[in-house]
DNA sequence: CCTATCTTATTTGTATGCTAACATTTTTGA
DNA sequence: TCAAAAATGTTAGCATACAAATAAGATAGG
């Protein structure tokens, strides 16, 4: 009885049940998920930018940030990539010499339109573990802890 | 009628509701409330790497890497970084040259056993905007998705 | 016994992701 | 108006995270 009081005051700490350990095993099944599917190299980041770009219009570098949850210096080298694969172009902003406005460049947004698609697919994919109900609340709680 | 068909036949694309977004945003919280109550500047991978050195015993880095589901170029660094800590010690295995047996330096052992009431506090403060049951079924469906 | 295979560990390259510091430009408030 | 504050973008440094290639050692099968 006392060995049990100084030895189980607490419930063991298992690694494989805290949320952290399992939030980055489910962000890594989803990342081998994403590069399977995800075309044009592609990567979560910067799929989400070009997603926001398309949907929610031309911005700043740092604009696209907020938009994207990424802080000054990630959104910069996820925009620095774009620019090299040419899907989004920039032109100085001539009200403000700090700002460049970024858009995805004209030849390519047909294919960003597309990639809509792969995004629910990739989504579904991600979720296939849960039921239809199961998914609906994992993303409702989830949505919680963001 | 026409309109609604062809413009409506699916739900529109809202990224904030996909899943590899979603996860990106809790693992950011959970990031900051851990590095705000982690000590010794220990970052969650360094965290899961000691913690399964204590529990499941000392081992090779590989090994190390496999049993806290990071590759061998992550536990590579990870481990590096805990060896300039001074918490993990390496002696070469004997009867494998390639090896070396990694086990926690014997003045951190009960540092490092004090880790667990710190991991606990941090899964608490994760999942906070949850209440008790909605935590468990959160944790419950995040590990099927693993 | 010895070769093909596997395992361990390292290195290189690419891509997040954050902090901090910095220069430039713009805005704001006294 | 003019100095302080804020915003934009860049750079450097650190820490994951993974793929791919390499070298060295161990093991299993023929």
């Amino acid at each position: 009885m006392a060995e049990t009081l100084s030895t189980q005051e607490r419930p063991p700490y298992v690694l494989e049940e805290q949320i952290g350990f399992l939030l980055r095993l489910a962000t890594q099944r989803h990342a081998v998920i994403f590069q399977s599917m995800a075309p044009g190299n592609l990567t979560p980041t910067q799929f989400a930018a070009l997603v926001r770009l398309a949907q929610s219009g031309d911005c700043s570098q740092n604009e696209l940030g907020r938009r994207t949850a990424m802080d000054v210096a990630t959104i910069k080298g996820v925009v620095d990539r774009l620019k090299a694969k040419g899907m989004v172009t920039a032109t100085s902003d001539p009200d403000d010499k700090r700002r460049s406005i970024l858009c995805i460049s004209p030849e390519y947004r047909a294919a960003v339109r597309e990639l809509f698609d792969v995004g629910r697919d990739i989504s579904i994919a991600t979720l296939a573990p849960l039921t239809a109900a199961e998914s609906r609340t994992f993303l409702r709680l989830l949505k919680k802890l963001g």
